[in-house]
DNA sequence: ATTCTTATGTTATATTATAACGTATCAATA
DNA sequence: TATTGATACGTTATAATATAACATAAGAAT
């Protein structure tokens, strides 16, 4: 399920991360966004708007309103903190903003995990199925669906098999 | 826009091809479900499900349910007779159904035009991608967004440039 | 201190999709 | 050809995802 060895670790790197690119860059990383950020990065299961939205407590009683996350979430995907995964509307941390182009996703549909990956060869790759159709292309959407490598050793030693 | 010569020919002959497709594997193209793939394929411009809700008539009076349209849907989908494009909530009909493995589509953001390719190198990368991380992939997404070569053109020469 | 911009709050509503259950149609066979 | 079982469709309700529009607050720049 988890994809790095310590990710208490992990989610606070990514934060001190995004502190720091937005200071360079001039972003206002505001508490909300910190903490939308936060929360996207509690595990390496991508994340649903509406279930951050019951988990960002807002001036104590009510809850935040949609508008409130959907702006949050359009900030940090505008500046590389996250992503959106468009087959399964959900959200999830970019491991390595500010150089983030030509990643890819794996997404195990068993245990629900989103692994982002880069591969040069592939974005040439891509940009050549572009190119080659006199494309001029500005955003890459690449998502595949499948079983991880965990979930599929465990699917097949359920017991010793009959 | 049109990627094609002649549409309705073509929206024709994908018809004809769905026809026979279904007569050959035994299934069931029923009305509701060849009206739905005749407006899919009304032209190359993807289609939103509930834009196809009113444009399906049923019954006379009432216009169709979002089950309705969802269901036969499904079963195109299911068929490989459209496409669903992700990364903007739309159907697409499939321009080589049965065979339609390893494609992607490039999204015009001008004119809203989707082609389908497929292309063998980047299919077999997009392998590569998944194998190497021990990933079994069951279906993938490829979806590039960008300007078509046609929308280019225009947007570069609005008069002959100041 | 004032002003301008950016961020957030708030209410309402739009868009996309499914659940659940009843009725009709089709196709196989008794 | 009447019966039956499966598949498709109708219908009502509601879930899930997202944005519009306008008011207020907080920051930043004179």
């Amino acid at each position: 399920m988890s994809i790095c060895a310590d990710h208490q670790h992990c989610q606070q790197s990514a934060l001190e991360t995004a502190e720091r690119y937005c200071a360079e860059a001039g972003l206002r990383l505001t508490d909300l966004r910190r903490q939308v950020l936060s929360l996207v990065w509690e595990s390496h299961q991508p994340v649903k708007a509406y279930d951050l939205m019951v988990r960002v407590p807002r001036g104590g009683d009510a809850p935040a309103q949609p508008p409130t996350i959907y702006r949050a979430l359009d900030f940090l995907r505008e500046n590389g903190l996250i992503h959106r995964l468009e087959s399964i509307n959900a959200y999830i941390g970019c491991s390595h903003p500010n150089h983030h182009t030509d990643c890819y996703f794996l997404l195990c549909q068993d245990c629900g995990m989103a692994e982002e990956c880069c591969n040069t060869d592939l974005a040439a790759a891509i940009r050549e199925a572009s190119t080659s159709h006199e494309f001029t292309a500005s955003m890459t959407t690449l998502e595949i669906a499948g079983v991880c490598a965990r979930c599929k050793n465990n699917d097949e030693t359920p017991a010793r098999s009959p």
